[in-house]
DNA sequence: TTGTCTTTTGACAACGTTGTCACTTAAAGG
DNA sequence: CCTTTAAGTGACAACGTTGTCAAAAGACAA
């Protein structure tokens, strides 16, 4: 800038004017300080305007996914990113894979780095250790899942519901013995997906039966075996539902190996791709996570704007796609 | 700082000292420093530090990928995230959507943010505009497709062999009428693949039939026009060859429409996720972006790290996935 | 004890910007 | 013509750090 000041034959202070659009600038020294930066091929440099600026904002958030490499993450980072460029700030992303210490080593990084906003999908269990970005006025919002201890904005989905209208749709074809597969009990949409499952039974008066229900299954192989398992029982459940992505997949897996894919039907939480062309297509309860990713960058933006009003709670709905596996009669 | 080192009674200089963990400091007055900057939670800023150092590392580096919801392009996210964490750097990520401006968008926002290294997978055609960047030092390394008018380390896919050895797969089974069905032309992965269909025909000495041949498709629903018309020439193909992921769920389509995928042979680039389960599984030419993705972050980082050897240009395998679909005799 | 050397510590400037405020110049009014 | 007002411009400090260098404090030998 200096620089660009000498050759320009102004004061750094009117080049600062230029490059930030300030009115106030004659058109002659305006067309000077352009031609100069021009030529010197001048980069404004961000991180000390941010520095000396007195709001403080580096035009950049944070957002802590479980895994980026997963689809539902990677929907939901596109279209954070989507609103995000349009308001000329930059996305910063990490992995949490599930573990408190590193989603609490990414916020402390992008603390450290000054972002205006974080958005969330929680992998810990405590988040009262982000009272001192609250305090710096971090913008925080959770997407996924809810936070514990500590009060902020969250876009989560109808996970209870989505599995209940689910169920409801097996039950409604006939089945009394579902089996149900589900992720680790500690990963809060899991646990309320488990929920669901429990209530719809209970409230069409069909009797629980423990011995179909397999939790704490991470992967495809996992949710292979335990979905095996559950076939071989002597009194075999005539449906299946799966709560997750993956675990549907495993599932999938074992029905085929066993030939009983057009016997026992199938429903899973999550959309998959390619599910449409499976035989038979897997009927599903979807997600809309571009939605949910929509939704959480814009109520950051809004509290970046000044919205101080209470913590908003969000839900976005899930949808019923029908392709075959959930329509399989007992 | 300031605040932690009066709390600490000792200079803000010797704060310094201890948040960077330099030596020749005494054990008592880092554990007062400690114990002050705990109490006061202090937040290291690493733009100001940035600005300061001699070095000027931002400890950030910039990605710019054609869609960071495909997942060709998340996977490579993921694996240049997990060698970046490694080194304490973390990564900013863009989508340029396969148009040039934003491409040169991104990279500006990335230049301002001073980022120490950029990886890129390019969509413009002209990369003469990154001179100004490697002026300013930032290591540049592109991945999947070659630059143009710049010179740089890539890490890219053997395209054109890859495709000659699913169409000589396809020719071992007995096919000479084989349909192509590419990407955007100017796409230069596209056109490579399209190159090494024209090659392995030539080699192998079969007739090429440009009738056979239909490029510039973007997306499942043109791809499965494209094949849906070629099956029903008068004397259609025997096996159809698609040089993309999308392009491959097309012509699946198209051909479980047509209740030809028993009959009619499918290979494609690039794997799919579920291709194992389908009927027939589909037989893919994969490409490995994790392997991809590490490479093009490790090279960055022995630049940023001062290495000044050439220009260098890896190539990652790919690798025939047999599933069924490639082996179907005409 | 003193002198020499080593280790520890701190004062100060600087990184590339922008906020503040005072100064200069031009335009308008009498 | 001078005075008042507005518009344009620049000098300087400050943002939160770290590099430089000199001073202070300890350690050790004579």
């Amino acid at each position: 800038m200096r620089d660009v000041a000498a050759l320009a034959k102004v004061s750094i202070k009117t080049v600062s004017r230029v490059v930030n659009g300030e009115s106030g600038v004659s058109p002659r020294l305006m067309r000077r300080v352009l031609a100069a930066s021009e030529r010197l091929s001048y980069q404004h440099n961000l991180t000390a305007s941010n520095l000396r600026r007195s709001d403080g904002r580096s035009a950049t958030i944070g957002v802590v996914l479980e895994d980026l490499a997963n689809p539902f993450a990677s929907a939901l980072h596109r279209s954070i990113e989507d609103v995000a460029v349009k308001r000329g700030v930059l996305v910063l992303a990490g992995s949490s894979d599930e573990d408190e210490e590193r989603e609490r080593k990414l916020v402390s990084a992008f603390a450290s780095r000054r972002v205006d906003g974080l958005i969330i999908q929680p992998s810990s269990h405590d988040h009262s250790y982000l009272l001192a970005e609250r305090r710096a006025r971090t913008a925080i919002v959770f997407v996924d899942r809810p936070p514990a201890f500590f009060d902020a904005d969250t876009v989560l989905t109808d996970n209870a519901a989505g599995v209940r209208r689910g169920i409801r749709h097996l039950l409604g074809h006939g089945h009394r013995r579902i089996g149900y597969l589900g992720d680790m009990h500690t990963i809060s949409t899991a646990a309320e997906r488990h929920r669901g499952y429990v209530e719809e039974l209970a409230s069409q008066r069909v009797e629980l039966d423990d011995g179909l229900v397999r939790l704490d299954l991470r992967g495809i192989e996992k949710s292979e075996a335990a979905a095996t398992e559950l076939l071989r029982l002597s009194h075999p459940p005539t449906a299946l539902f799966t709560g997750q992505n993956l675990i549907t997949i495993g599932a999938f897996r074992a029905l085929r190996r066993m030939g009983l894919h057009r016997r026992v039907a199938l429903i899973g939480f999550d959309d998959i791709l390619l599910a449409d062309l499976l035989e038979p297509g897997i009927t599903v309860i979807a997600q809309d996570p571009a939605a949910i990713g929509r939704a959480a960058a814009q109520v950051l933006f809004r509290r970046l704007d000044g919205d101080r009003a209470p913590s908003e709670h969000q839900i976005v709905l899930t949808k019923l796609i029908i392709r075959g596996s959930g329509e399989i009669a007992p």
